[in-house]
DNA sequence: AAATAAAAGATTGTATTCAATCATTGTATC
DNA sequence: GATACAATGATTGAATACAATCTTTTATTT
């Protein structure tokens, strides 16, 4: 849908890169200026890639002051990920529908991946993670739905990123093999459990979080640092 | 997520109105100078309406060679529509979970303005029949499901301005009767049911059209009308 | 010293400008 | 008459420039 001869596409595929990876946290400001800099291009080229940002909900672009890596509430990170369930739900409806032989074969080969890289490289492991579950989007054959849990995968990124502790980003990869092997099976009903469960617990490890006040505002924090009048 | 204090937003706004009421029909060019002069705004201001437009698919953006409205293929549409009946499926499921009370007064009302303009004011009665969707997606209160169903509504009425027959548009008020009613009754199953069978319906008015070939180029227009030689 | 007001600086909103690319028409050649 | 090539015109790509808005600093007053 998007262009790569264009100017901003670089820029744009950067920034979200940058987003999903984590290096750049939510609330963090995006100046055209410096990030135009950054990238030898004008004000113009960054500006249509903050839109299309924007316009997928990684970035917040708000009239006057700029924009910044969206902040998402809790409110909203439970929105998220109840949708990732509805979607990734279908998915694997749709895959266990399928011919098993192809499907099997990419999965595994990806897993393959995901096993290389685990506690060797860690940004590139919980890549490999996310992408698993786009992969198992794309290989339904749907662009729209491949889209839509690129999109809902990118978000929850972000959520991690915002509320989870640093550890808890990762999926499991036992689960991601037991996924496949449900798959393989094309038992429909023990994949979907097997989805829900393991989303359900990379949303624990999120938002069950103790610190998710500290998020909120300030004074919250400063709150407790207060000393009470003797 | 959009903020509609900027100037781009009533250009974005508009030409996705006139996309979704097909006055603006799939393949129509929308060059940047015209629609600009329309609006009184300059060619920056417009672009960066096109490039939402294109994100969120009703328009297409190719490089040096500008905007026009997508034209969905036959495999997209089916595509699409297939996701339609995933989303508003999670949609039947998390209403008729919720309380009824209000989700029924909001719908009926809507249904009245339905019946108003049926037969009356056809733009305005297919607008009203889309929103039905939108405003179902909404009660169940969530944001994002919300936007999803905006965004894949918009797209089949892309789907039905290309595809369909001019009359085979609308959707069956009866049908919508329907669906209010067995989320009143809170059962899941025949609310799913209805639901299912009134996108399906929608579907094959529009797909299973026999002037779909008719769509491809215009030679195969022409070739209809050319004379033999005697 | 605190609060308010004013001014400077920084950043974004939008229009304008120039270069690059594409589409179309016209011309020449076979 | 058909094809290939060249030139023109139209349209987009992207940078620059200026205006508007916000943020921060400084100055003033109480």
């Amino acid at each position: 849908m998007y262009k790569s001869s264009t100017r901003s596409f670089p820029v744009y595929d950067s920034l979200r890169q940058a987003i999903i990876e984590q290096a750049l946290k939510p609330g963090v400001k995006l100046p055209e200026d410096s990030i135009g800099e950054t990238f030898s291009v004008s004000r113009t080229t960054v500006r249509s890639a903050l839109v299309r940002l924007d316009a997928e909900g990684l970035v917040d672009l708000q009239p006057n002051r700029g924009a910044s890596v969206a902040v998402p509430t809790i409110e909203e990170a439970h929105d998220i990920f109840e949708m990732r369930q509805c979607l990734e739900r279908e998915v694997m409806q749709r895959l266990c529908k399928m011919d098993s032989k192809p499907i099997i074969k990419a999965l595994k080969s990806h897993l393959a991946e995901e096993k290389k890289y685990l506690d060797v490289d860690t940004t590139r492991s919980i890549r490999l993670a996310g992408e698993f579950h786009i992969l198992l989007a794309e290989l339904t054959g749907s662009k729209i739905l491949a889209n839509y849990v690129n999109e809902i995968v990118s978000r929850c990124s972000l959520i991690l990123a915002w509320f989870a502790q640093a550890h808890s980003a990762k999926c499991g990869l036992d689960e991601h093999t037991e996924i496949i092997a449900a798959i393989e099976a094309g038992d429909a009903e023990r994949a979907i459990g097997q989805m829900h469960q393991h989303l359900h617990g990379v949303q624990d490890r999120a938002l069950l979080n103790p610190d998710d006040q500290d998020k909120d505002n300030v004074s919250d924090i400063l709150a407790r640092y207060v000393t009470p009048a003797p």
